[in-house]
DNA sequence: TCTCTGAGAATCTGGGGTGT
DNA sequence: ACACCCCAGATTCTCAGAGA
């Protein structure tokens, strides 16, 4: 079975049952380029990101544990793939695919998204989210979580915040933000997103369950 | 036997430096 | 400003070994 359809499928029980409505907005994969960029070419045309373009910017912005060297675009769309510098050098790589899930601009094609994820065979980790139509009471976090304010390189202070040890098995990090405002949609919607490690793809396993539980905690 | 992965060598490339 | 060169950075080639 192919992996998107699967991790999809995964979510989608989840919510059946549990009366929530999670979805994927990002897909991250570790990988070796060396016998997988021939087929990656096939998909269209990748296109190398400037040194000092914003968006090569704003894609270290979100990894800071390993240094990025250069990054490439597939066509117009929100994938990417991004050389680590780790030893043998420019071998291995970063695909990185988001925005799955968004209202003010249309996701990158689902079909697209599946081929690159069968040429991945693999998945690293992914960022699920779930946005909801009422404001988060954050100083209900604060009493159980280290929250962090997100303040811009300027000093600007925004409306992100981070949990960044949530002390759940498999979440590395969750992330609180007002969508609404963020993508000027015009009315109350703020999100919540966690960064779940996949170890093992043949054994999917996510800790939804005990995400929803962090939500809840918010209300 | 076939497919996938890893290491080293060979080759190519883009952007900084230099000269006009 | 522009053309040219250089070379570290980046990619591709080739072969060998592991696993299925």
């Amino acid at each position: 079975m192919e992996i998107l359809q699967e991790l999809e499928e995964f979510i989608s029980e989840f919510n059946n049952n549990n009366d929530v409505d999670f979805s994927i907005d990002s897909i991250r994969v570790e990988f070796s380029k060396q016998h997988k960029k021939k087929e990656l070419d096939e998909l269209g045309q990748w296109k190398k990101l400037k040194k000092n373009s914003n968006i090569l910017f704003k894609l270290k912005k979100r990894l800071i544990y390993d240094e990025i060297t250069t990054a490439y675009q597939l066509e117009k769309h929100n994938i990417y793939y991004y050389n680590m510098q780790d030893a043998p050098k420019y071998r291995k790589a970063i695909m990185v695919i988001f925005g799955l899930k968004q209202y003010h601009q249309e996701p990158p094609p689902r079909t697209l998204v599946s081929q690159v994820l069968n040429i991945m065979k693999d998945v690293t980790n992914l960022d699920v989210c779930l946005d909801v139509p009422y404001q988060p009471r954050l100083e209900k976090f604060k009493k159980r979580y280290i929250l962090d304010q997100y303040i811009t390189p300027k000093g600007v202070k925004t409306q992100t915040h981070y949990i960044n040890n949530p002390h759940i098995m498999g979440i590395e990090k969750v992330t609180i933000y007002n969508k609404g405002f963020k993508n000027s949609l015009n009315r109350i919607l703020w999100r919540f997103e966690a960064k779940m490690l996949i170890h093992n793809i043949k054994a999917l396993a996510l800790p939804l369950y005990e995400f929803k539980q962090l939500i809840e905690k918010g209300r």
